[in-house]
DNA sequence: CGCGGGCTTGATTCATATCAACGATGGTGG
DNA sequence: CCACCATCGTTGATATGAATCAAGCCCGCG
């Protein structure tokens, strides 16, 4: 893995500033920011990494601080008093957590694999928005870009059945990661499902039984494959995209 | 009703310009420009009155504006190809309309009741951003409250039941009307329903004849009471959280 | 007065949850 | 290296909450 976003922590300054080699380094924040002016986003952002399972939000949480995805999955949840728990969005490399318009988060985020993220400070990032109009620029563009998502989970949970909602979902693994790699388009390519049968359940407004049944379902009828718990593959698109009903 | 945000027809300025009287004045977005500029506003502003079930977007026009409801309720809808309809969100005075990352917008937004809008052009509103940070602050506020209430609504639809969902509808009802009304919390107050039995079923993703055999439950023990189709009254606030699950 | 749209209520069906048992996998320590 | 255990997942049987199907009601309006 290049090295992410850092703090320089050693003496001298390299001729190639830091956040120039990170995997992140065009996703929509930083992207904003010419590669002249890297040190400044270095400037303020910290890197940091989780392990499977490990929190960095907890509901409650001052909200302080907004982080990119450098590498990984994590997933943003929210837990009803009685132990119910709804997972709002699975976050992978790109993605980009914190909007708050609170001074508290209002959910949790949760590493699924292991995972980098770049934090940087709320408030020292305000200045650059006005130094660099085409960074407040795509930051409302991703924004937005959350809010579409989060319209879609609402469409799926309201009105998509099981066996729709674990098409569309499977789908939309694949666009993710797809993006992520940058096109990879063969038929029988294998897509990983980083989350457990929990996680999704727990996305879909399922439970675990119910996601377990479907996919069996769906792997019986010869739509997909699955080789290992966390990986799949598609055999029959049409039927899959027919599956979830629509886009 | 005082004269809303609207481009000056007649010949003379007046000396207080439009908006400053809009009811919207103090909106998010409008909060963010000075009483001395709001010719500003108002130059690049269009009012608009809606009739009850007309539309104002359609899924696929072309994202070229953005709107302050004025007065009134909305809502924000999506259809599946197949005619479900799942409502995204009810628009009330001082809602914002228009958030999307692309060239089109992804929704409908039609008027449940007469309404008014301030529409604004998109391209044009970008110079004022930079002119007045405020604004722009509050634009990514008002972004991010957008993101929260619909996680809410997806926390709702995953993982609460019919009753639960009834109940938090009604507290939200409720909460959106009292910060419109500027706080009246008596106790025998009587609150609005604006939209049909139909529009909260596709919002809380049940269809009409649960939404109306809850509705007739919460009122047979005393909880609510319902003088009429489109107002409420909340008997026992502390069974109706209870009833909600939570927040 | 009759008609229609929106709503309510009841009977029945059906999808998914719940309860229960069993199977696979991976890590740990003897 | 293997045996054990814990965790995660699958599958089956049953229960249940909400959808569907089916009347009928209420109110405003022509």
């Amino acid at each position: 893995m290049t090295p992410p976003c850092q703090t320089p922590a050693g003496p001298a300054q390299l001729a190639e500033p830091v956040c120039f080699h990170c995997p992140a380094r065009m996703s929509d924040l930083c992207a904003g920011v010419p590669d002249g002016e890297l040190k400044l986003l270095a400037a303020i952002s910290k890197h940091i990494n989780l392990d499977p399972g490990e929190m960095q939000i907890l509901d409650g949480d001052a909200s302080d601080h907004v982080y990119n995805v450098v590498s990984g999955t994590l997933m943003m949840t929210r837990l009803g008093s009685d132990g119910r728990r709804q997972i709002l969005a699975f976050l992978l490399t790109g993605s980009f957590i914190g909007f708050s318009s609170d001074q508290l988060y209002r959910f949790n985020v949760e590493a699924v694999t292991p995972s980098e993220l770049c934090r940087f400070e709320r408030k020292k990032l305000e200045p650059l928005f006005h130094a660099y109009p085409e960074m407040e620029q795509r930051f409302r563009r991703m924004a937005a870009r959350v809010i579409e998502s989060s319209l879609d989970l609402v469409f799926t949970l309201g009105r998509r059945n099981a066996t729709e909602r674990m098409a569309a979902f499977l789908l939309h693994l694949r666009d993710m990661q797809r993006e992520e790699a940058e096109a990879k388009p063969q038929p029988g390519h294998l897509w990983q499902i980083p989350m457990t049968r929990t996680d999704i359940a727990d996305y879909l407004g399922l439970t675990i039984e119910t996601v377990s049944r479907v996919l069996s379902r769906l792997k019986a009828k010869g739509i997909i494959r699955l080789p290992t718990l966390h990986s799949f593959d598609i055999v029959d698109e049409a039927r899959l995209v027919a599956a979830a009903g629509e886009g």
